[in-house]
DNA sequence: TTGTTAGTTAACGTATACGTAAAGTAATTC
DNA sequence: GAATTACTTTACGTATACGTTAACTAACAA
């Protein structure tokens, strides 16, 4: 209530499983205190898990993902990383339009066979 | 030459590799002909290939992949499963429309630290 | 004291989509 | 005829991202 979430907490908010959460903390991407052998996440954490969870929507794995988290906590003034991940998102960017194009033509091809579906009637 | 195609012809096409075009076969996805034992792709085969690519990009599986164009193949009135493939088409979408969102989300974050680095300059 | 709940570690299992030898065949080139 | 090129099948290997027991512990309730 104070700020602090239990894994299963995290888990419900985010819909996804506790062991996900242990596996991203396996994978060195998020560490959370410990309250005896219990883990304790801050809104810090938090935070990290949501730039997790993004990163993951946006295609990259995990180790990726660790990558970035690792910079962002280090000198931010670390330019040639932003700028590796600026091309990273670019790339991404580039994907997603692409996925764009073939949703409309998957889209269009659909409208075809309705179109047939029709006539037949 | 005569719409006929060798298996590393398509996969020098689609840029991908021949032993992928063989996995799509051994997973039912395409059928080409045999000259011997070597195979040939019509042009239907290798627009049944742009398919699975497209399928592909679109985040679809191969198993998925695979319902589809045997629905492509099977009688076209099946409205039902025409319905869900829409309905898949759809989920895509909202998914697509999400992963806008992050990239915006992670341009924006992406934007504040190159702010804080010209702060510092 | 005995559950019950909520958590823990350790470790093996699983699905997808190929990569990568290994070993063989068939047709063409020299 | 020997070599080269272009394939072929078979089958084991690999990476990612968790799922799934199993067996244990600590805290609180009945």
């Amino acid at each position: 209530m104070d700020g602090l979430f239990s894994i299963n907490e995290l888990a419900e908010a985010f819909d996804i499983s506790a062991r996900a959460i242990r596996f991203y903390e396996d994978k060195g991407l998020i560490a959370p205190e410990r309250v005896g052998s219990r883990r304790v996440y801050t809104k810090r954490d938090r935070g990290r898990l949501q730039l997790i969870l993004r990163g993951k929507r946006l295609g990259f794995s995990l180790a990726e993902i660790r990558e970035y988290l690792d910079m962002y906590d280090q000198d931010p003034t670390q330019q040639a990383q932003i700028r590796l991940l600026l091309e990273k998102v670019s790339e991404r960017r580039m994907q997603l339009e692409q996925q764009m194009i073939d949703i409309q033509d998957t889209l269009a091809d659909l409208e075809d066979i309705e179109t047939q579906i029709k006539a037949r009637l």
